[in-house]
DNA sequence: GTAACGTTCACGTGGCGTCACTGTGC
DNA sequence: GGCACAGTGACGCCACGTGAACGTTA
């Protein structure tokens, strides 16, 4: 029944959006600066306003920085999962984006192996704090 | 039988002992500049000289950064070691050492924690690329 | 109308990287 | 004595954080 035009109705303020997936007000806005993401539209005074699909990407963007990806690199990325959510299906220029995915995933899969090496690299962390533990019993 | 009155033999500039843990020249004179670690001793030219022990203390360092400390807690830790090594076991103050100690044990634990919950989250984005890779074949 | 929320702009911060130039060490 | 290595500044950079001063909205 309600189709009031084409725009969605769930539009929400920059601080409700950044409070859902889990940003600062500034590192949205510095993310928009950045070209990495924009506001579906504004208020006439000129508030930002987002949407669901910016929710989705704001959501990309946070979990891929603490994988050590360059603001840079992140806009690349989502850039390419836009570009591959327009592009026609076997086309040239999916393929093309295909073999650019293909690197990106295993970019990720190295940051995530270098993850894992931290994880255990802990270990020794704690291992040191250990033997002045046994040290001081 | 050599015992050349009481310090180490093999002390190294700061090129070989940043070569071996892993660290640029910059960040190791920027740790002794923010008072996380001084070198045993210098050349009368001024050279820095470093032991062995200090280079358990950068490996430490190291293992810490990517954990997400900052420079203070860091030095804080090392410290905390220092005086650990140093505390009488046993004593009044060994205790208090060894509650600290426990209180750093738990930040690990958590920041470990944070490591493995990122690892996860890589499958999200991962799996954002699949769907973009499904759509384009 | 009044709080709470938002705007832009400018400056500050942490953890280094990067010169530039001079001084050491083998 | 020559050449790599090291020394100390000073400045630059990224990814935000932190106000200030003011406008918007439920």
């Amino acid at each position: 029944m309600t189709r009031p035009h084409e725009t969605s109705l769930d539009l929400v303020h920059i601080g409700v959006m950044a409070e859902r997936v889990g940003l600062s007000l500034c590192t949205v806005r510095y993310y928009e600066e950045m070209g990495l993401i924009e506001p579906t539209t504004r208020t006439a005074g000129g508030f930002r306003l987002y949407g669901p699909e910016q929710e989705d990407r704001l959501r990309v963007l946070k979990t891929m920085k603490p994988l050590g990806f360059t603001l840079d690199e992140m806009r690349e990325l989502v850039q390419l999962i836009d570009d591959a959510r327009r592009a026609k299906p076997g086309s040239r220029h999916a393929r093309t984006l295909l073999e650019r995915i293909g690197a990106v995933r295993g970019e990720i899969a190295l940051r995530r192996a270098n993850l894992l090496d931290q994880v255990e690299a802990t270990q020794q962390v704690t291992s040191a704090l250990d033997t002045a533990v046994r040290h001081l019993s």
